[in-house]
DNA sequence: TAAAAAATTTAGACTAACCTAAAAATATAT
DNA sequence: ATATATTTTTAGGTTAGTCTAAATTTTTTA
């Protein structure tokens, strides 16, 4: 049985709410990130746990089966095999393709993603550095540290970032700040943890706390 | 305001049975196009004439508005750059990729449209040899003849054909004949108009009506 | 630990797109 | 030209996914 494009989303979206532990969600976080209300969640909850995809008891949030697990990888491998697609291909930023590959993840057809992975060269991660899970349904998480954890001192490389709103994006693009960067930390602020970074040996420039939180990084 | 899947899949299927000259068609054979009842059409061509994307007059049929149409050839534009892509970049056979492309080409995203028309180097025609609306929406029919029309002695062009049917193509995958193929007719049976041609100067094969009838070709 | 607050669920409704059955309009045939 | 057949529309209903308002459960606070 197919499941449909809202049922997708919410077995997505459950499961990058509940981590990697798959702790559970709450009614309310679903409401906030589907944007509709929790009456509405609840609804579609008892269908989803009708149709084995989650263990759901009422008030007590809600955690994906097995099943609903396999369904929710393979959308997001195909949403982050199509923004590999639109940025490698195409030319879109990595600040425009999230709401295109939204609607690009609900193509269903099996043989289109595995033909689409082959012909992008089987990429390991997206333009944002998230990981791709393989056809089997394999993912696995890199072991990125958050900016914000790096002393003084260390240098780094950038991998990905948490944040994947188009505004902190295009800040990034701003400062020169790209995966595959080297960070070098130089300073930090004490009042208002602001850093001061060298990017690539080069320019060296102040981000925010807000910025550091966001930024995903890996020691070498 | 935007139009639903469904709305555009009526739209273009109005365009296709309306034909160049942009005669009605009739609700029992939106029926039948659309798989569904004829009740659930007089439905939806309230809706669409509400939207003014419709002419619709009860019992007398219907027609495209000028705005209807531009929305039907945006669509037609997207199904066949889709089918583009997947036999020219992904390696699909023309046979299996009407269905796909009937999923893309409601993604809805100007930009990706004309991001991977560019992609493709701006194709005139689909793997079937249909042609590809341009971004303004012009679509300019090329002057393809039927192969019935084709006289004994005449070499044409394989263009394109009319069924789009994976049994079909297939059949014609198995016979050799291929889009730019050099067909010469080299006899007709008149008892079943069942015809004997020649391909690309080399294999003879018979042909049944039923398949020149479906074969797009050029004089040259 | 009882009262207040917050979170969640239930009840009842809505819209889009479909359905069946019956009624009405148009087309065909005698 | 009237009767019959066909086509189309209307009437009333269904499902998926959403909503608001009210009821219930859980959590927090005093």
């Amino acid at each position: 049985m197919q499941n449909s494009f809202t049922e997708e989303n919410y077995l997505k979206i459950i499961h990058s709410l509940s981590g990697r532990e798959g702790v559970e969600v709450s009614t309310n976080a679903l409401a906030e990130s589907t944007s509709t209300r929790a009456a509405s969640v609840t609804d579609m909850l008892r269908k989803l746990a009708e149709k084995g995809l989650i263990h759901y008891k009422k008030y007590q949030g809600v955690r994906l089966t097995d099943s609903g697990e396999k369904v929710a990888i393979k959308v997001i491998r195909k949403h982050r095999l199509w923004e590999v697609f639109l940025v490698e291909k195409l030319g879109f930023g990595w600040d425009e393709v999230h709401d295109i590959a939204e609607e690009l993840e609900h193509i269903p057809s099996e043989i289109l993603v595995e033909k689409l992975d082959t012909f992008l060269g089987h990429p390991r991660f997206d333009p944002h550095g998230d990981p791709i899970p393989d056809a089997k349904g394999n993912l696995t998480e890199p072991d990125y540290t958050i900016l914000t954890d790096i002393q003084v001192g260390e240098k780094v490389l950038m991998m990905g970032v948490l944040d994947h709103a188009p505004s902190f994006l295009q800040h990034l693009d701003r400062s020169g700040i790209t995966l595959g960067a080297v960070i070098e930390v130089k300073e930090i602020n004490e009042y208002d943890k602001s850093a001061s970074v060298q990017i690539n040996g080069g320019q060296t420039l102040f981000i925010s706390l807000e910025v550091s939180k966001n930024l995903l990084v890996q020691r070498r």
